[in-house]
DNA sequence: TTGTACGCGTTATCAG
DNA sequence: CTGATAACGCGTACAA
């Protein structure tokens, strides 16, 4: 591993000058120039980025967090983040933070700690006021949901909106007895679905049932028992709005083909080869991911311009085919 | 900000004793100790992971870089590597390689100058042997594909058998004009899965027809177009062998359903909820990332080791209902 | 245009 | 058990 110094040694300079010629500054003869990249090729150097930062103080890789990568919503972010970095000639490291509240600190402080030009994160926790301490020296950006004891630059979904969406459109469809399906209710993007769905039931002059209620839903037994105690109902519902792609996948799979109408919020691979094919509540997470990086940079670029922290997105309801499914 | 230097003089020690409070050193008095992790703590000092790699040349993360997050394949060696990694308390840091074989040195490279304690990469290039200059400072396992031109620790499936045993498998349900799709035929995981249906149909006494191949199936139209080709044959195949689980989800969507029979190599989720459930070739992804981590782990303790450089993992079929298609 | 001195935050060495 | 000093590789400030 050849350092700045073998260069400089080699090609008969001082160690500045071989920095400058690899930081294109401009005051180099042109001789001196090609002499010194000649070398740097025949010792093959790559500079130690690590020294670079440490000295600088100014990382070239952003981080991403998510709690899980291995789901396509928060893949399809990441994987936006990185286009947009790449473009940059910004490295993007990403990190899975997992469904545990209690090792987020540990996961994002190990991260900050390495000193990024920013960090992207859609948060598990439920107190994020520890971070205050990072936010004047790394950007922060936060997707999917806003943290909680903290503000920051925030792009989440319309979940309200979307719970809304989907709901009025099942009405729309004739039903008024729409089981609600969760995983846990403890995170705010559930919640607010929630809210979203009762809502438009209120406002159809439908009284809100808990029954129809079926939170944790979350492997294939908890789901074949949610689906058991909703179709067993005396009052049984007639369609579901499953409030996240992971419970649709298991709602699906557990229910009786064309049983009941059903609508999911997060559109997923396959959705649209399902039979009969899934109606969703689409949160283009390409776009959340564009959007977060491109804040962070410009939280770079200008440290002082005045934005706007909370950036509500749309959401859309791609009508398919599972929710066209006969009452009975 | 606080540094070590920072709580030294608030406690009133060097900054060398703090560093040993931080690394547990024993030989520290008890109530130097106590007294330096009560500052420590009113200063919420963090160390910068940074300067101490840089120091001490060893680092606390782990390196992954694969072809494509997104892919659920990739996500899950991942979440697998990670979850190995943070029993041992290091980070891992994720990277996507896209599929331009061009930029994946500039990738790495930028990867290993961070001075990584491991890397794990499922390469998409066509030429390692540059990353010769890197391997005795970084233990690097490759999953998935072998590098080449270079002789690393590499944890591959079968891709060879996977072929053969997806192929003797249609042929067992009575198939004698089976395709064969691919999305390049450049990687030689693909080669090699061709191969074994190669052998598979061989073996069968069954000719191998060069025009029951369709290569370059990535897309919608590309797909498309391949199925109506296919379909469209004086001797029309009864069976498909997709080789990958993207063409396979293309396929599935492309193909009217119940025309041919169909199995697929890699799962996917949603794969036993289709209709027809798809039959594949299991490549268990988490047991690939978990051998890889370990492996990076044991490089690192046990640097002059010797252990077999090349595993390959047998792969074996999942049989749901797409092979039993009837032939028309 | 080029070079010298110094420091970023931490750890290794060796002395006390 | 504890501390002073040097060093990791590079960039900044200033001098030549």
């Amino acid at each position: 591993m050849a350092t700045m110094r073998d260069v400089a040694a080699r090609a008969g300079v001082s160690a500045k000058t071989v920095s400058r010629v690899f930081n294109n500054d401009p005051h180099v003869l042109p001789e001196t120039r090609s002499h010194v990249e000649q070398i740097m090729k025949e010792l093959n150097y790559v500079p130690n980025v690590l020294a670079t930062t440490f000295r600088s103080g100014r990382s070239s890789a952003i981080g991403v967090a998510v709690p899980d990568i291995v789901d396509p919503f928060f893949a399809a972010i990441a994987r936006a983040v990185d286009t947009v970095a790449r473009d940059r000639g910004v490295a993007t490291l990403l990190t899975n933070l997992g469904d545990d509240p209690g090792r987020e600190r540990d996961i994002l402080e190990s991260l900050l700690s390495r000193r990024l030009a920013g960090l992207i994160v859609a948060p598990v926790g439920v107190d994020h006021s520890w971070l205050k301490r990072w936010t004047d020296s790394t950007p922060m950006v936060f997707v999917d949901r806003a943290p909680a004891g903290l503000s920051a630059d925030t792009f989440a979904d319309n979940d309200e909106a979307g719970g809304y969406l989907a709901t009025h459109h099942l009405i729309g469809h004739g039903h008024r007895r729409i089981a609600y399906v969760a995983d846990t209710l403890r995170l705010s993007t559930e919640t607010n679905r929630l809210a979203g769905y009762r809502r438009a039931l209120t406002e159809a002059g439908i009284e809100p049932d808990d029954e129809l209620v079926a939170a944790y839903v979350n492997d294939r037994e908890s789901t074949e028992a949610a689906v058991t105690r909703l179709l067993g109902l005396p009052d049984r519902p007639t369609a579901i709005f499953s409030s996240n792609a992971r419970s649709s996948m298991l709602v699906v799979h557990a229910l009786p083909a064309n049983e009941l109408a059903v609508v999911g919020f997060g559109d997923f691979p396959m959705a649209d080869i399902l039979h009969p094919a899934l109606t969703v509540i689409d949160q283009d997470p390409d776009q959340i991911g564009r959007f977060a990086a491109n804040r962070v940079f410009e939280r770079v670029d200008h440290p002082k311009r005045r934005l706007r922290r909370t950036t509500i997105l749309d959401v859309t309801l791609i009508e398919r085919e599972s929710c066209k499914v006969a009452r009975h």
